[in-house]
DNA sequence: CGGTCACTTGAGCAGCGTCAAAACCCGTGG
DNA sequence: CCACGGGTTTTGACGCTGCTCAAGTGACCG
């Protein structure tokens, strides 16, 4: 039985029964978080490699005035940079926003399965590039799109994202994020972000309540929010030597 | 004689002679493009490693409409993403701002040099996490400050990276990006863009003219931005083990 | 059943965009 | 050396998108 992140990275690299095996290892035992507890704060010491199995979590900066921004969710399957304890304090907080179920990959461990499975890196690595290219798309929305256009986009993108790791029904998704997030990650406010809800529910093109995002009409949302799923690379090259 | 390239490297990590001459040899042959040309365009398949050498260049993208986003500039000893060509296809493109020089480096020399001289290795995986750092950098610009906010900010982020790689004479540097160019990374007009450097040189903080800004009072020009370098990583974790 | 938090809606305002015109800069060619 | 032309910079007047402030409703939990 695998997990999330196990099938994650089967869609971006071809893994043996023994690559399986040894994601299952290093998963194993995951650490729980509680709702808005911190994985790691800004200022910390990196320490091991973060990879969420469950819950939901946001990679976030808080502003000398207070204000926050959110700079990327990090959904079932998620990691976080291979790299990072090259550096020697955090540039940003990471932080839990449901209850949520992470496992916690120290740079040894995570070295080791890299260099015995050039596979599990290989799909790492993509995975990584991946994550910056949502993070160039983020650039592109809060600079050249309007509110709505922002909205939609998000939710183009984090319904894909939730399908590549198996999380969707249908037309249909879990997605625990309050209004106060939504708008924290797409630099706005809260109250805007109700307004703009509203306008795509009464546009039919989607509605997000309680916790459960329904696209009501995918062809419309794609076109609202001027989409192009591209930047996901949900198509690899094939056969990539190393 | 090192190239800038080196001279940032040289920050990162502790490089010997050898290093150096490999970095050399790998950068002897720059290739020359033209004010606005594309080192390489969206929906391409991505081939070398590129190294700028000399002049500026920029990722960016263009939207449907017709409005153009900059996700980031790349100065002189800037490098773009190791694992690129993993990916089918680019998901955005890069362009000469004005006339450059820029090593290709294949994928092939890429992985012998970086196998051969683990620190050069250590420096470039370093600097892929300063850009990354940079760009969630942006992210919180874009979504959280003010339009006079976010252009100090960005003064100040390439003030800094400039003095890394050894382009600034006392105050003042080479910034050869015009009104529109800031426009486009910014995501404002180039008139309002206008009106705000307008501003910040009657405040006496900084002055952009003829391709060259002079910071006039860098402690007010950092508290207008809300600056704080973290994200840069100038201070590196010592002795990193690989 | 009361308290807290998220959501919802309205009224008014301001930051930044739009449109337009003029001044400037610089390379080019007569 | 000067006239020309294209692009950039500058400035003004006006309007819209999204913010602020405020009040009220609903959901969940102890």
């Amino acid at each position: 039985m695998s997990n999330r992140f196990i099938k994650k990275l089967a869609n971006l690299a071809e893994l043996s029964a023994d690559d399986r095996r040894a994601l299952e290892i290093v998963t194993a035992h995951p650490r729980r978080f509680a709702a808005r507890q911190d994985l790691i704060r800004e200022g910390d010491e990196p320490g091991p490699v973060f990879v969420v199995l469950d819950g939901w979590a946001c990679r976030y900066k808080i502003l000398p005035n207070g204000l926050r921004q959110i700079m990327a969710f990090l959904m079932p399957g998620d990691a976080c940079d291979l790299h990072v304890n090259m550096l020697a304090a955090m540039d940003h907080g990471i932080q839990a926003i449901g209850p949520a179920s992470v496992a916690m990959i120290s740079r040894a461990q995570m070295q080791a399965m890299m260099h015995d499975h050039p596979a599990i890196a290989r799909a790492m690595y993509t995975a990584q590039l991946v994550d910056e290219g949502i993070m160039r798309a983020w650039i592109v929305s809060m600079g050249r799109r309007s509110s709505i256009e922002r909205v939609a986009h998000l939710m183009c993108e984090l319904y894909l994202r939730a399908r590549g790791a198996g999380m969707t029904q249908d037309t249909e998704f879990a997605l625990p994020l309050s209004q106060i997030i939504l708008a924290d990650a797409l630099g706005m406010t809260p109250v805007h972000i109700n307004r703009v809800l509203k306008e795509l529910r009464l546009a039919g093109a989607m509605a997000l309540r309680r916790g459960s995002l329904t696209i009501l009409d995918p062809v419309k949302l794609v076109q609202i929010a001027g989409f192009d799923e591209n930047y996901l690379h949900r198509r690899l090259r094939q056969a990539t030597a190393i």
